[in-house]
DNA sequence: GTGGTCTAGACCACT
DNA sequence: GTGGTCTAGACCACA
């Protein structure tokens, strides 16, 4: 399904909360698709269930799947998903704390501006 | 000298770190100009002298300062400091992680660029 | 004959449990009417026979249905169930909790007490 | 600090969070004081640790406390909670089926509804 | 088979 | 000391 990076200072449950949206929201899990089962995954990235399971609660909270003890795991409509204003001003934060350590590293604005933008268009592709 | 946020996810170190690098690269702490001891530090901020002598021991190994034994800890020169590839490397993963985040939490590519542009603007002023 | 939630968090036993019970109370399966068979309305909700045949053995418990063997399930006189007091009890400590849960969220207990009132409300209609 | 129910449906960290939750709202925990840590509460209810833990997350995700790694577990400003709504909608369902269990037992509608008032008002107290 | 909870015990970074 | 993550392995109810 996906791979996990074992040099990533990302946990493991992240990571496979980030795979999974990414799944999501690209289509490639199609709303009411079954995901694979706690220990399925768990077994195919060599992790613990424990690990999955964790990341499935998180994915369940935040409102891209359902579960439903004893049938499974599905992906919700991406459509339905609604951002959290909290989650987003954090992560607003997040950028502002990257975009001011390119600065302390002796870039200027407009460079780190400029890796920034980059960094983004890159993505759009 | 500065505030820390408690409620913060960031560890104490690091919103240590952060500040004395801002202080420093807006000339507030001119170059040679003598920082707070730790124990003066740790007094002010109310945190464990352990965690400002860390911090300090980071800023030298990254070249914002340097200790005189001593005599105490200084502000280096900073327009000598220079950008080190591999930090920048690291930042952008992370403003690419955050970037996707944006994204996953339901919003288009549009919507997140324009929060990020946001923020750097913000920050300009 | 009566739809399921799988997005729901209840259990599809449940599920078939009240769906029937309500159908009984409100008249719709009048005394002595006869249930749709395991197999049928296990085909005609597309769930596992098992969940219906373990609906319907907790629902001639309570005593709401009787099976004559090899002939069916049928609905009892609804005007002869007595209400269980240990049930009611059960009952009293769910709601009292799912009221505590709303005052916890950080409603007034006013606030709290309104939405109850307006969903039993809601129900009368 | 308080004590488990452990003939309870409830699970044990649901339970944890309740009650935490109730020291929070009734001012017991007031703003900024410390929770016991994870080892000691674990260690005080003799239960694991992973099950406190679980609780004190929940908790945070849902703004009663912050956590800071190396700190401890703090409680937030009780009138900075919001309450989300799709929390409220959940339990108005519960609401909502636990007073048509009610009148599945056999009692009629105004009968469920004084019970519910009762238990509302015996809150109250 | 499924997810959900729990225990026991380990290791990590931060204070 | 603190919280955070992870593994290993168990038991439960539900489908």
């Amino acid at each position: 399904m996906f791979q996990l990076d074992m040099t990533s200072h990302k946990s493991i449950y992240e990571q496979v909360i980030d795979n999974i949206k990414e799944l999501i929201m690209t289509g490639v899990l199609a709303q009411g698709s079954k995901l694979p089962s706690v220990r399925e995954l768990s077994k195919d990235l060599t992790i613990n269930p424990n690990t999955v399971q964790k990341a499935y609660r998180e994915l369940e909270r935040e409102g891209f799947v359902y579960t439903a003890a004893g049938r499974g795991t599905f992906a919700c409509d991406k459509s339905k998903i609604r951002p959290d204003p909290r989650r987003i001003e954090e992560i607003e934060k997040e950028i502002l704390s990257a975009f001011k350590s390119l600065q302390y590293l002796g870039l200027s604005y407009e460079e780190a501006r400029n890796i920034v933008i980059e960094v983004i268009e890159e993505e759009k592709k």
